[in-house]
DNA sequence: AGGCGAACTGGACAGTGCCCAGATGCAAGC
DNA sequence: GCTTGCATCTGGGCACTGTCCAGTTCGCCT
């Protein structure tokens, strides 16, 4: 598609303009991020990307759907490696996966979690569907091991335990090491093998 | 101490200036907290700032650091009031009170965690010992209904779910009401009453 | 009383997001 | 094939920002 190496004509400004933008996500916080700049690493004018975007916002949103079509990737694949294995070392791997590619991505991960880009009240876009996935995924995942969970609570706590894990190791709190056991006490508190 | 209403020098500008970007932080991220606002507020030239904070980042981290405090005294209030009871009951307070000042105070909340302000490598200024004192807060209340805990996995995990709690709650991801009965099951998993 | 130095002022500069009018060139019609 | 329409891209401009610089004010110490 769009083979157009026309200098005026992009063709496909979308992707080199998101490939610019991870590439400084890569390097600073996506307050740091300017469309001016992103519009220079992608060769185009400073005013390229409002033809496509209408806003700033509009951009780290885009991102935001990428960045979490990434995480949610990341969750995919582990759950796959995982395939035979124990409910607690399916959750524990589904975890590790989160919080591991969080950590690994930490402004592409900030950005999907940044209430200023994806509004608190109506996910928009893509945003909706993948977190819905990924919701799925993890509620899925979590009744393997935790079989009597009717309001989810479980799932809601595994989410908010992995999500908090990732966030204070990038903030620094906590070491990465900690990630592993911290998950796998969680998941084997869950599961009824434990007790309760 | 300085009485002084000369309007030249004004005495107690940083306070000055804290309660002014506090006041914008209740009504905006603080990516769009802006220096000059915050001076315009304070009624001084946009220039003052410069002599109490190098830096637009200085400023944010002086702010981190209140909100910590402040994030911190909830939690102590909290734990005063739950003092004759029961250990399980004492953690879920101490969890409600952190979940309750992030959400009330979500944009504060997100200074005092931003890696950008607060750099992951070493705490800066008071932010250390604030954040060893809360997590000397959370050990103790977690040891008192999980004794067996030498690695401190289950204070890690709890302050992970927890954390993880706000920042989903916040972001719009998880209803505020589900916050009580998650950091209620998971405190009940975590003691020993329950099983394990 | 005199002067030092911290606190504050205004001006300036580069950089930013966003708006406007104009240039360009692909695709669809004749 | 040539013209025309229109999305795409360009450059200039505006208000705003963070930060630097030189000057002004005034509390405090000698």
């Amino acid at each position: 598609m769009s083979r157009s190496s026309s200098s005026y004509h992009h063709g496909d400004l979308v992707t080199a303009l998101e490939t610019a933008a991870f590439e400084l996500l890569a390097e600073q916080g996506h307050a740091a991020l300017s469309l001016r700049e992103v519009a220079r690493r992608a060769g185009v004018s400073h005013n390229a990307p409002y033809h496509h975007f209408g806003d700033r916002t509009a951009l780290l949103h885009h991102l935001a759907e990428a960045a979490m079509g990434r995480l949610l990737a990341a969750q995919q694949q582990a759950l796959e490696r995982a395939e035979g294995a124990d409910a607690v070392e399916r959750a524990v791997a589904l975890g590790l996966a989160y919080t591991g590619w969080a950590v690994a991505n930490p402004n592409a991960f900030a950005v999907v979690f940044d209430p200023a880009v994806c509004v608190p009240g109506q996910p928009t876009g893509e945003m909706g569907p993948l977190i819905a996935e990924n919701e799925r995924l993890l509620a899925e995942t979590v009744a393997a091991l935790a079989p009597g969970d009717p309001d989810g609570v479980a799932a809601v706590t595994s989410w908010a335990a992995v999500h908090g894990l990732a966030e204070l190791v990038i903030a620094g709190h906590v070491p990465a090491a900690a990630a592993e056991p911290a998950i796998r006490s969680l998941m084997t508190a869950l599961s009824p093998a434990h007790g309760g």
